[in-house]
DNA sequence: GACAGATATATCCACATCCGATATATCTGA
DNA sequence: TCAGATATATCGGATGTGGATATATCTGTC
């Protein structure tokens, strides 16, 4: 992965990391709710396995660009590990926004006749 | 890759594919001039290696979302080998674009006190 | 004309990423 | 009690990416 986002080092996103991310900036959530919501979100284009989504929640753990918290609702499953996005988490999806709507304004630049949703 | 363009089942975009694609929507151009205009595009986050370059074109080649032209400007250097979008790549690109822009709408949505470019 | 450096395509290999299968265990509702 | 969904985790194979390397041509300069 060659793209970077806008700080200077900071860890360029996969994927599945910006989707994972993407469904944190919408709430704390554990593992198997944020597969769940990321097929919301994309409409089911996007599909993580349960390798993809595990292995990348340890890589976004190790970036420091979310943390495990200890507050989780009541009644709650023991099982679920409940993840929120850190400030440099939420930089670096917010960055990612901007380099996309970037590409999509690209996109719109030189598509003629094209309808967007 | 899991995700899939709106298409029931045009083929998935790799990231580089894409960046190819939105390369050619500007205009028609051989291999090296794609590799450039990514890096412009993208201000400098999306580098494609030579690699990356051509298997992708290869790719696209095969899965038909680029043709390769016999027409070239007068005095051209005759090593180049030039791509234009096929009517299946357009769509392709645009319903990648649409993809993304919902996940930018998402973002925007979600992120309070964000600026974004 | 010789030369350097950018241009241009292409392939190889190592590494990163991704996906499905598998494993294990718990929760929920019938 | 039982089935099926929920939940986390790891493994291996397949795919995607990136840098090195190779080869050759073009351009400008001395």
């Amino acid at each position: 992965m060659a793209a970077s986002t806008s700080k200077p080092d900071a860890p360029a996103l996969t994927p599945a990391m910006h989707h994972i991310l993407l469904a944190l900036l919408e709430g704390d959530r554990h593992g198997y709710a944020i597969m769940q919501a990321i097929e919301v979100i994309s409409r089911g284009e996007m599909r993580l396995g349960p390798g993809t989504l595990y292995t990348s929640i340890k890589k976004l753990l190790d970036a420091k660009l979310i943390e495990e918290t200890d507050e989780r609702p009541d009644e709650d499953d023991e099982r679920r590990r409940y993840y929120r996005l850190s400030s440099a988490g939420r930089e670096s999806v917010l960055a990612e926004t901007k380099r996309l709507s970037r590409l999509v304004a690209f996109a719109h630049k030189h598509a003629r006749h094209a309808v967007f949703a």
